[in-house]
DNA sequence: TGTACATCAGTGAACGCGCGTTCACTGATGTAC
DNA sequence: TGTACATCAGTGAACGCGCGTTCACTGATGTAC
């Protein structure tokens, strides 16, 4: 991180990191190719040499934020073993602690409109991002009796929609929007709730 | 409507609806003043004897959805009765009807960065429909014993989050972004699991 | 160790564009008498 | 019913701006001999 001349060193990373701040001060409209130049002090056409434009810059944002969100679940997930009830709560809490600790990536994978098919890369890695979920509620509900078991994928996405509409709704401080809970505690006590419904966790648990 | 001279009838309104079509087909970001008085067929100048400028006019379209949202909540809440669960299930599936049919509307409260405080009529109609499920959050919660009974507001924001993650992550047809169930499925049986969770079905009715 | 040269990673000026906004204006409408 | 006039709701030209992108260029670096 030395100061240089007129070779930056690490430039491309530094566009990334760059664009990541604007992105999570401003929202993926407010972020600016030239801006995100500036901030690395360098002028604009220099981005081109390391991203095809604007929203090549967005993607490999969008791709290094999957590539932490999967590498977070998965440790998650594996922390929270053998029990299948515990590591599958274990990525529930990481899914919200990614959002709250690299909402540059959160915005950049799921606001920003990129699509995951973009490219190959980041097609990759996010579908290995959802397996990790889809793997965690595929172990839980093999606790199920197969008769009233909802198929896995459909957890994962329960969870999925439950945990994204928390971090949208209640966990970004929108100026004046209250939230009436902690989001942390808001989550962890409807995942509660919904795993209660599976009868993963018997009635009066206070888990 | 029909076609007029110099003046226009209903400006105002024909902004409006411009301007939801435009945020339906390209999102908050794609909305362009210039582009919603061009399709409304009048000068771009012509747009501030009606608004104070693009935001303001996409605050009126966010009031305009509040306003249809919290009636179609009521409405739903209404024919569900007497039963606390019926009305509650039909404010569940009126949500993701509304992000369906309006979603121009839908983009423009939730996802063009507008604040709700912005001015007191957006607040307040939003605030209306806001309570109209925590009411029917309230009805239910009573059902359950006190002892572990979650706060409504909870019950209410876990509903809205579970909703707005389905709309935000499988209800969009975004290039690829291949949704595993029918949305509506998905919502319906995410609730249901929730509401068993919370003790208000039975373990084993299906409903 | 020194020199020539290819390659790489930046510069800086320029472009065309569409944006939101302003301004003095004018055509259309409604109302008083 | 007709005329004068105030008010309203548009026009159209112009603005300054920042954007993404291109281009020929040049300074820095690395390598072959």
């Amino acid at each position: 991180m030395a100061k240089r001349g007129y070779h930056h060193g690490n430039l491309r990373q530094a566009l990334v990191d760059a664009a990541l701040d604007l992105i999570a001060e401003r929202g993926p409209t407010g972020f600016t190719l030239t801006e995100a130049a500036k901030a690395a002090g360098v002028t604009p056409a220099a981005v081109y040499r390391h991203f095809e434009g604007r929203e090549d810059l967005i993607a490999e944002a969008a791709r290094q934020g999957y590539e932490i969100f999967a590498d977070l679940m998965e440790y998650a997930y594996d922390s929270g073993r053998p029990s299948a009830l515990t590591a599958f709560l274990a990525t529930g809490r990481a899914y919200l602690a990614f959002a709250r600790k690299y909402p540059g990536h959160y915005v950049a994978m799921f606001e920003s409109g990129i699509s995951v098919n973009r490219n190959p890369d980041l097609a990759r890695v996010s579908a290995r991002a959802r397996s990790v979920l889809e793997e965690a509620a595929r172990k839980l509900s093999q606790h199920i009796p197969p008769g009233k078991r909802p198929p896995a994928t459909m957890v994962s996405a329960h969870i999925w929609a439950m945990s994204h509409g928390v971090v949208e709704l209640f966990a970004r401080s929108g100026p004046g929007t209250q939230a009436p809970f902690p989001p942390e505690d808001l989550l962890e006590a409807g995942i509660g709730i919904y795993l209660r419904g599976l009868g993963l966790i018997p009635p009066d648990d206070p888990t």
